[in-house]
DNA sequence: CACAGAAA
DNA sequence: TTTCTGTGG
């Protein structure tokens, strides 16, 4: 079960960094620091990124290293940050935490074991957004004149209900779940190396002769993050059982099979809380010296593992100027 | 989440 | 051929 069935319905195709060339992309924030807290850091000594109080700023390290990709293929990105969660989110953001209080429990037991592997996929697992992380990645971003949006609700949704305005072009995540949110067109691996890969709403509907909602229906079937799917049904027979039956109620009438929440999940997808109150500019006008002085003496993350992105962001910069007629 | 191998 | 389960990143 999870999100990932739906890689198998999804109309999918690389496309070369070079053609997105002047185009927005509102991306997920919470979806893309995630990614590189999970990787920046386990692959280097956390110690270079954490300050004499203690504090781990990691994330600092993370943007700086991923913005030149969008910079320097004239890409704007807009960051989406989440707001309040929803009563169902709450549900499972409950869940997780006590989960993560247990590998917290587990980690403490491994380290005083010795346990290297042990230890290091715990802390894989504990890894999360506090607040710390949050406050000072907004801080950099304004410091490098990157747009923020700050979602009501889920940063995904909200992403996606831009893109679907014609306000941004693409939304970036790595999630599947903005096929399911009806987000036009999604890039995917904006964060590794190489091309990204464009995932086509449109494209997907038609393929499969399917409507937004009964691909929302689908979605459901297989399981997404606020519930399970039901046994035995995978993104094929999904497929095939709505066509056959319409909708969410008729295959689950049909198979005697029962999802709590539906309806309101269906509604998560179809109609999520979103706002129209965000504004940004797409030409920008990064003060590249505020922000290593931020990130370096602030908070004293060594200038060596930071000094070739800002170096990059500084190249990009000066090559692009001040768009000031867009 | 991706990929691989087992199970159905 | 499709779904499930485990593992590693």
């Amino acid at each position: 079960m999870g999100n990932a069935d739906l890689r198998q319905l999804a109309a999918l195709e690389d496309v070369p960094l070079s053609s997105l060339g002047g185009s927005v992309v509102a991306v997920d924030a919470h979806n893309w620091l995630y990614r590189y807290l999970t990787t920046t850091v386990r692959f280097t000594r956390s110690r270079a990124y954490t300050t004499s109080d203690g504090e781990e700023v990691a994330n600092l390290v993370g943007v700086v290293q991923g913005l030149p990709k969008f910079f320097e293929h004239d890409l704007t990105p807009v960051f989406v940050f989440d707001g309040g969660v929803t009563d169902l989110k709450e549900a499972e953001v409950d869940e997780r935490r006590e989960q993560r209080e247990r590998y917290e429990e587990l980690l403490a037991e491994a380290r005083e074991s010795g346990d290297a592997a042990e230890i290091s996929t715990l802390e894989s697992r504990t890894q999360r957004l506090t607040p710390l992380i949050q406050e000072t990645t907004r801080d950099l971003l304004r410091h490098l004149d990157v747009p923020v949006v700050e979602a009501p609700a889920e940063g995904e949704a909200q992403a996606a209900y831009m893109a679907r305005q014609g306000a941004v072009d693409y939304v970036g995540s790595e999630d599947y779940d903005t096929l399911l949110l009806g987000a036009p067109y999604t890039l995917r691996q904006l964060t590794s190396s190489g091309d990204p890969e464009l995932m086509d709403f449109e494209a997907t509907l038609a393929e499969h002769d399917l409507t937004w909602e009964q691909l929302v229906d689908v979605g459901i079937l297989c399981g997404t993050d606020f519930n399970e799917g039901v046994p035995g049904i995978g993104p094929k027979t999904a497929v095939k059982l709505v066509r056959e039956h319409g909708d969410l109620w008729g295959v689950l009438d049909a198979r005697d099979a029962y999802v709590e929440h539906a309806d309101l999940i269906r509604e998560l997808f179809l109609d999520p809380t979103v706002t129209d109150d965000y504004d940004f500019e797409t030409s920008l006008s990064p003060d590249v010296e505020a922000a290593r002085a931020y990130v370096c003496e602030e908070w004293e993350v060594p200038n060596e593992e930071v000094e070739r992105g800002f170096d990059r962001i500084e190249a990009s910069a000066a090559q692009t100027g001040l768009d000031d007629w867009v």
